[in-house]
DNA sequence: ATCTATTCATAATC
DNA sequence: TGATTATGAATAGAT
């Protein structure tokens, strides 16, 4: 601009950065307004400085109606956000159970919320083509890992169901017997009829289950 | 600016209010990264045309993130994307219910594709759109098939496995049925431990599987 | 879109 | 901080 070309990057003199912060603010606001009344439009602009102070400006209403309108026209369904995100301290070694399997993926998404940010942050070329294709390779590990936890959740129910029909198959066999013992000691046609509707054991198709 | 000076107030003229309203938009988003960028501020400026259109940066993350942490800033909680995430934080030590933890990650991805998009719209070179397309794509593809077809085949077989289960149990009934209309009509003292050792019918926690 | 003549924004300096 | 000023950027108007 002024008294030499500055670089398109973060001023590292701390004092230099903090004073253009200011000029610059003002100008963008300054912008901003114009652009908003001799255009007719409405605009909204939010700086956070390096240090988390929080500046704004809502040309018409107030800033929150912005955001409504924002979210109406993006269609208002979201998940949540980067700066509600925790990520999980410790990293515990796979097949522990879902909850842990769950950590792990939250440790992947805030991963992921930084490589966006990043790649977002990097300008352009071929800077970005690359951080994408690491961040695909990122993307392919997180869906594994969703499909791990689906996986230990059901294959968990599927056994604790078969226990219970064994269970109960070994019941049913005990009850047989001390039928038959009683048809043996004593006379009863009904048991007869009985026996024809038992139609157990049942088989399974365990090979479905090798995942 | 040049070739005259201009009033600071809405321009009447249609056609130039619309060029006007292109050139500085532009240039306005481009000030903004490039405060972002010098001065490691983190902006977001939400533009809405007098058409309603929408045009928006976020110089790091999303939007979705900024709005975030302004509603954080300024007090305000309402319902923004954070409320989702924080509930399901919060539910997680004592009740973890893998299933709900698994939707809520479906949702992470949900988010993190719209941020790719964002990223797309606010980005640079031709490039980037078909890179981040393709990638979308893939992400796509990963949870189509993660959805459909093994959970397909795992859902089935549980279904199998409670019918199974149900006609176990209905055999049982009768069996024992049978045996106590026995012990009523004959004297045996061995029946009287087998009772004991019958613990059924097994409940079953068929919420789990409502997918 | 592209091109200039101007005005504006601002980096360096005080 | 606040003012000054030399320059680079942005852009209004024309093409």
């Amino acid at each position: 601009m002024a008294r030499g070309k500055i670089q398109l990057k973060r001023i590292e003199n701390p004092v230099h950065r903090q004073v253009t912060f200011c000029k610059r603010r003002t100008g963008l606001l300054k912008k901003a307004k114009e652009l908003s009344v001799l255009c007719d439009a409405e605009i909204g602009v939010v700086i956070f400085s390096p240090q988390g102070k929080l500046f704004e400006l809502a040309t018409k209403g107030t800033m929150e109606g912005m955001i409504d309108k924002y979210m109406k026209c993006t269609g208002g369904r979201r998940g949540s956000s980067s700066a509600t995100f925790t990520a999980q301290e410790q990293l515990q070694p796979p097949n522990l159970d879902p909850k842990d399997e769950i950590n792990v993926l939250k440790q992947e998404i805030e991963m992921l919320q930084k490589g966006i940010r990043y790649m977002f942050g990097g300008g352009d070329g071929a800077m970005n083509l690359e951080e994408l294709l690491l961040l695909e390779k990122h993307l392919e590990y997180w869906i594994s890992q969703i499909r791990t936890a689906k996986m230990d959740v059901m294959l968990q129910e599927i056994q604790s169901l078969r226990n219970k029909e064994g269970v109960l198959k070994n019941t049913n066999k005990y009850l047989l017997e001390k039928i038959e013992e009683n048809n043996n000691s004593i006379s009863d046609a009904n048991f007869a009829t009985m026996e024809t509707n038992y139609s157990y054991p049942l088989t399974m198709p365990s090979e479905i289950f090798q995942f």
